[in-house]
DNA sequence: GGGTACCGATACCCTCCGGGTATTGATCCG
DNA sequence: CGGATCAATACCCGGAGGGTATCGGTACCC
């Protein structure tokens, strides 16, 4: 199977349309459809139920679908990152790491300083993201590490090194009650008169039902707290980067969160290998 | 860039050299020169450094064989997905499952008739391979979901659900001294006078230098210990599938074993996710 | 040191595949 | 029934991909 007939068909499979795919490919519809037909004669398998009024997918389309797609993933990584190794030997940067904008600054820094002290490190781009980006990211080919955060980024298919875990606290406003307290538990911030927990985008950027605000990252997060608009909970190093009007309360059953290094698991680079090392020496 | 291509660049990449390199890719050897000169020119990118005698890899060129060999196998494993997917709508199959021949038989046999109690279950295929070789089946699309056993079996970049562990067992000749100990430690069996613990072959089939005599199965493993030329440690369950001249002796240091099962992070089949419900709901 | 074997690159030709335009045929809608 | 919509078919063309013959450079050997 060529990735040329692979694309035809995911974007005929996301449209279900050969002249709107055709359009979005770039080609006229003529040729979409014979590409398509090929490939069903080729795998001998029906791809889509389609009549003059309506494409569907069928269940090996389906599956075809969802694997191609990773498939495609796969090659355009595979670019992406012999396009980016070829540039470290000129250029500058030998090793991409994603993480989140706002979190595990003092570990990042940390991790940062003990690799560039060993010997024959490569340069290290750092790239943010907002929550729940880095794994595509990582994916793409766009970075060859990340440092994620279970319970909350997804782990999908990465091989992971626990580097640290922590217990979360609610970020209220300066001079609320329960900023009195010694601790609190869930039950005592889930039901705040005027502070909803706020509501994060799902992976493809829609936000669930409920009340609370939206938001779509930390910045915006704290910004809704202060105003006194929201309470949050979150991991207990963002203590460090708390402004003064904001007040931190540990939260005794919150669940734990865990920072890990997570990179593909076929990855054979020695860079990559000695930044996991020296993460996981770190403690 | 097309599968054809990285397919040529990792013969070549593999073999190095463009001749048994372009006979294995059954094609002459001047197109396959200029192939991989294209595919450098579109990617920007020097993969090869060739003298009219040696050709080696560059730093880009290792990046694209290791990320292009994953991307073919996930171009493989759609293409192999679909065609079972397209059979099973008028054949047997709908759900391949991989597992070691020496492992889980309970547990296995309790799964499979668990999940076919389940009201909208499709045939379940059972595949049996040797140990180590669940994450290929599974990454080359041959296999749907896999138990595997940690942390002998690497979960590569898969999803896992934890089933159960066990404790292990020394299984030695019956009559042996030890046999007739409660329990014993792993110092007190790597030592054993002409009973050395055999080896198992490495990922690329080779096996690592030592005594113990080289095994490739758990049939021969026990075959071994019976003739009293080696002993063993084998999860506990093993224990059903002992002979009466085998004897088995808990160890209480050694490492515990997990029966996870074990599915491509992306799948979206609803059999998969069944299949991994009723397993996690077994206990 | 020249001859030779080896190996990747180049030159050149040819075929067929992938893409374009024009049209057909089927289905739904007013 | 007529028009609109959309996938399939018919037909043509250009170029990408493959083959053969040959060149040019390097190591080896008598």
């Amino acid at each position: 199977m060529e990735t040329r007939e692979l694309r035809y068909f995911v974007a005929v499979a996301e449209e279900l349309h050969f002249g709107r795919a055709a359009q979005r490919l770039g080609i006229a519809q003529p040729p979409l459809s014979r590409a398509i037909q090929q490939l069903e004669r080729r795998l001998g398998a029906v791809l889509l139920d389609r009549t003059s009024r309506t494409v569907k997918l069928t269940e090996a389309g389906s599956v075809l679908w969802i694997e191609g797609r990773a498939a495609l993933e796969a090659v355009d990584a595979a670019e992406r990152r012999t396009r980016r190794a070829a540039l470290s030997v000129t250029g500058r940067p030998g090793l991409a790491l994603v993480t989140k904008a706002s979190a595990a600054r003092e570990l990042l820094a940390r991790l940062l300083d003990a690799y560039a002290a060993e010997p024959g490190t490569v340069p290290v781009e750092v790239i943010l993201c907002g929550p729940g980006e880095q794994g595509r990211l990582l994916r793409e080919g766009r970075a060859d590490v990340a440092l994620l955060h279970r319970p909350f980024d997804s782990t999908a298919g990465f091989h992971t090194e626990e580097l640290s875990t922590e217990g979360q606290v609610a970020v209220l406003p300066a001079g609320h009650p329960l900023t009195a307290r010694t601790h609190v538990h869930m039950a005592d911030i889930t039901g705040l008169p005027g502070l909803p927990l706020p509501r994060w985008p799902d992976p493809d950027g829609t936000y669930p039902p409920g009340p609370g605000p939206q938001v779509r990252d930390h910045a915006q997060l704290l910004q809704l707290v202060a105003l006194g608009r929201a309470c949050a909970v979150s991991p207990e190093s963002c203590r460090a980067q708390l402004p003064s009007d904001l007040a931190a309360v540990p939260v005794l059953d919150a669940p734990t969160v865990t920072t890990v290094i997570a990179w593909p698991p076929h990855s054979r680079s020695r860079a990559v290998a000695d930044l996991v090392r020296t993460a996981t020496r770190l403690q």
